[in-house]
DNA sequence: CCGGGATTGCTATCGGCGATAGCTGTTCTA
DNA sequence: TAGAACAGCTATCGCCGATAGCAATCCCGG
């Protein structure tokens, strides 16, 4: 089968999309042995680092939607993961139970070595330079 | 609303997808002025880049599974911007029409400006750096 | 102090894209 | 010529993002 040529290569949008499914393949691939999705594991490690935040907040942080975030938080729950206590009439005020603690801590061991499977190839300035570039490219969203 | 500490934003993997998901929102927000969709478009210029080629070959190009090409396919001759003509009793060549040369211009032009708005943030050696990594990321891709 | 706007969480539903399993028919090859 | 490989296809699932709209609650300005 003959090789095509694509001038997509050239450009950035969508050289970004092909690296970021393939990095967010391995690790769906490594968390599903904590049968964890990356979208909660990223909202429990959230949480962690934040104890008492809002459902809200969660969301703002990571740009989940509030209403993408309820079933996200009631499977953290279902799990006893994330335990919630109201605060006021609206808003409930999250945190990591004891058993969550202990799956944050196996999450993060594992998007280690994810993370490392990657950034073996590249040498740690160019790393950086990387993160910092796509940070500028996430915050040029369009307000709309 | 506090912002909330988000170590993530240090992850390689987390920072792509994020970069990645801005990028295509803005992508598609700009071909659906043409109707289409992201996954149609990249095919459509791979087509055009490339005459007489296969459906697999597209897929391969593209990290498409062959099940995914099919309504993609389907739908760009249904609009006849493709037409095929078998070739063998298992495969088609690939072309596009007239009609969808005219959608193959339109379209680079809406991607040269979606580019252009993230990229005009960046210099340029900065940018050939960040498609090279990120080519070497998307290579890395697992055999398993 | 009260009424209207903002906020929080929620339901329901859709759209796009990737993946898998398995089928048919065809072609290649040992 | 039989079996493996290949091309296209159906059907179906999973994940994530988005929208529209509801109910309860809170907050603030007049």
């Amino acid at each position: 089968m003959a090789t095509l040529t694509n001038s997509l290569d050239r450009l950035l949008g969508y050289q970004l999309r092909r690296a970021s499914t393939v990095m967010m393949a391995d690790l769906a691939r490594e968390l599903a042995e904590l049968d964890m999705r990356p979208a909660e594991v990223t909202t429990l490690l959230v949480i962690a680092e934040n104890p008492d935040c809002s459902q809200s907040e969660v969301g703002e942080a990571l740009s989940i939607k509030r209403a993408n975030m309820v079933p996200i938080i009631s499977r953290l729950m279902d799990r006893d993961l994330v335990a919630r206590t109201r605060v006021d009439g609206r808003s409930h005020a999250l945190r990591v139970t004891a058993a969550g603690e202990a799956v944050v801590r196996e999450a993060w061991a594992r998007i280690a070595m994810h993370e490392a499977r990657f950034t073996d190839q590249l040498d740690s300035a160019r790393l950086d330079a990387l993160i910092a570039v796509l940070q500028v490219i996430r915050d040029a969203q369009r307000a709309d």
